[in-house]
DNA sequence: TTTTTTATGTAGCGACCGCTAGAGAAAGTT
DNA sequence: AACTTTCTCTAGCGGTCGCTACATAAAAAA
């Protein structure tokens, strides 16, 4: 193998342009990272792209599987190197916040947010600023009920209401990836099992 | 007050119109709604829609307006009518269940997936498989741990594994509403807490 | 060198986007 | 009736989208 290539050589590195590529779709999403983006980001022309790896869809199907063999790989690891069910899922929540927060590239997990598009900053801070101020009136309720004496003192109501709303967010996300609403209510019944004893 | 309208009357009732631009907008998003679909959806002409609502931006502004008073109400009245915090918290996650997959009207919540939005149904069914495939691997790797009499059988692994999934994404989607590291670990150790015991 | 093969750069295609000018239609006012 | 005000319809604007034809450049093969 190794066989000289016969025409003229591409003039960038596939690999480095694919990351850039991923970077971009990890950041923008699919829909709203355009070709103008793509190849600006990868220093490229866009018959370059268009011969290198095919149209945007093909392009973006090489970006998961990248993804899912570098950022996304953490949970398969988990899974295969922990000793119990418990310790792996853990694992996953533990290296997940680690990963969605690392400084360096885009946060959160591209196959959650690739869909997520929005080319409009008003409109995306404005839904932002109604998510957090979701959570930021289950904080002032929790509160209430800390000062109630409601609850241990050891949860910080911000916390709690911090992990209300993530369930409640990962509620809606399952509810449009097709789950059942006894499959959202068992989800339920597990996530106050959380609650913390007065 | 009730003066009669000097000029020509509206041809249509605005009331129902913004209700169809709402779903429209909770179906696909913000971005991948265009005003082509609005108009066909409401039944009226563009110039109508720009008479009526200004441009798409002040409209969808209406829109969450509107549901904020209809569809996402019911977490206010959660907060305000239940006696401790908890259980104003299990009834924002139980009524937000069965909202979320409510027939008849679109799945999830419009404040989260408004800005999801994908023109491109391959693209969007990749990821939500992909996402399912994520959860189908928990349940894999908890269903071993039931075998293996780890944890109470009288737990299903699939609920357990999408528990796990709602987590995981509401990490990714807090993530990007700008929680910490901190902020994401402190939701992991209070998910952890429901974690059924042997 | 000449030929063949592949990559690059320019330039622009057709389609769709949000949005609107301008003419006509339908109401109240006089 | 005539006039004023407001809405609706047709048609199309400028801009951006994903994508590509075509000429040229740079390598190996003959």
């Amino acid at each position: 193998m190794a066989t000289k290539q016969r025409g003229r050589p591409r003039s960038f590195d596939r690999e480095t342009a694919l990351e850039k590529a991923l970077r971009q779709f990890w950041e923008h999403g699919y829909e709203a990272t355009t070709v103008a983006d793509l190849t600006r980001e990868m220093g490229i022309g866009a018959p370059s792209l268009y011969a290198a790896f095919g149209d945007k869809r093909t392009l973006f199907g090489e970006v998961l599987v990248r993804y899912a063999g570098s950022y996304g790989a953490f949970g398969g690891r988990a899974l295969a190197e922990e000793p119990t069910a418990r310790a792996a899922m853990e694992r996953v929540l533990r290296e997940a916040a680690d990963a969605f927060t690392e400084p360096g590239h885009p946060h959160g997990c591209l196959v959650i947010h690739a869909a997520t598009n929005c080319t409009t900053p008003e409109v995306e801070q404005t839904l932002r600023e109604q998510r957090n101020a979701n959570v930021a009136t289950f904080a002032s309720r929790i509160q209430q009920g800390i000062d109630a004496g409601e609850i241990a003192v050891d949860v910080g109501a911000e916390d709690l209401a911090r992990y209300v709303g993530a369930v409640f967010q990962g509620l809606s996300q399952q509810s449009r990836d097709g789950a059942t609403r006894e499959g959202l209510q068992a989800v339920v019944d597990l996530a106050m099992r959380a609650w913390p004893e007065a």
